[in-house]
DNA sequence: ACCTGAACACCGTTCAAGT
DNA sequence: ACCTGAACACCGTTCAAGT
């Protein structure tokens, strides 16, 4: 029943991750980590290095939720459902994001991800150089998109557009387009922030289904 | 000479963004922010009311820096002037990328950027739901973008992609297709994932300036 | 081998005291 | 009014000591 001698990297790892869903990766500390496995802070470091190792691996924890595509399957399926698993990950769990600036060095994992991407592409008829394209436009993107709805001022979904719109209430004499634009959505009562990644992302695939069909003329 | 009665927000601020662009965001604090000047921590706290109000400045320094499209420039250059300004800023402060999650309220200027760039595309033939699709796909894709350009493990560039290629190197055996379009794209010599940035954008803009053709069809 | 207590140099922040 | 010193409850990390 006790912690004793039941410590492993793995179960650090998960209890750090634990700590970051509730109050938020600022809150994750060695002592917080350890109080959340009932041991002291210093027992930790018999099994990752240093809080910076944790860190690593704590990202790691997360990104290898992601789902990988099967190399086979219809290429434009396969980036939709990477590109959703990618930002229900991203949505349970935003303090990812901020691990995606300055972590370093690609681990296996990340690299095996990488090559399922391409090979999804490659095999489907896309050169190197557009299949680079499309993994950096498209990861771009949905990076970019959990990134927005993480600092978004609201839980979309539900309405909450709506509510925070006529919370804020732009001054139309200040901001004209801004005040005309949220009323031409919100009058159909049906606007949804969330609709904006289908939309983007289809927007993305669609150009490149293009390029993809031209192979061999300028675009490459 | 001396800093004495010479302290104010706005120096407070430019302080934590120096600290911030030499030793990165997490050696901000109040302390360092405070030696930066000649001052005690404790003197801040005469300006701004805490850690958490200096972020919240620090994150508008560096937005604010991102230059607005005037109303009346044709839609696509102001799109992507508007988007390698950001480009720019966020590659020179990209402490700025891990400020846009968590950070709350949008403030007067982002409104104001918003309503500019709402106001550019609504007046040259986009309604407001394309210009909403526009827009979020468009800042997702930058945001992305920067925050996958400060998380690469080389500063792109200057042939570091094929430089690095080489150090990683990895076994053709185990990941074929990174294989084969590492060797394919760097063949050529000339390969840089900057250009990347530009191709996405186009990819998106030529996306966009379809639909923007085909108002009133199902699109919308 | 694994866990811990005390210690050190750091944090943010409060508050009473200086000018 | 503005700046500061001491103090408090926190950090990450080291190291010697316990089992």
């Amino acid at each position: 029943m006790t912690a004793r001698g039941m410590l492993s990297r793995q179960r650090i790892v998960d209890a750090a991750a634990a700590v970051a869903d509730r109050t938020g990766l600022a809150s994750v500390s060695m002592r917080s980590v350890g109080a959340e496995l009932r041991v002291e802070a210093m027992s930790l470091y018999h099994h990752v290095s240093n809080k910076e190792a944790l860190l690593d691996a704590l990202a790691e924890w997360a990104f290898v939720q992601i789902d990988l595509p099967e190399i086979g399957d219809p290429w434009r399926d396969a980036m939709v459902q990477r590109a959703e698993s990618a930002r229900t990950v991203l949505r349970a769990h935003p303090w990812a994001l901020g691990m995606l600036e300055s972590r370093p060095v690609p681990g296996p994992a990340l690299l095996r991800h990488h090559d399922r991407v391409l090979g999804c592409l490659m095999t489907e008829g896309f050169s190197a150089a557009l299949a680079t394209h499309a993994f950096s436009t498209i990861d771009a993107f949905v990076y970019g998109f959990a990134l927005t709805e993480a600092g978004l001022p609201f839980t979309p979904g539900e309405g909450a557009e709506a509510a925070f719109a006529s919370q804020v209430a732009p001054p139309p004499e200040d901001y004209p387009y801004l005040a005309r634009s949220l009323a031409e959505l919100l009058h159909g009562g049906d606007y949804a922030f969330e609709d904006e990644f289908r939309n983007g992302l289809e927007l993305i695939l669609d150009g490149l289904a293009q390029r993809r069909m031209s192979i061999g003329t300028p675009w490459q």
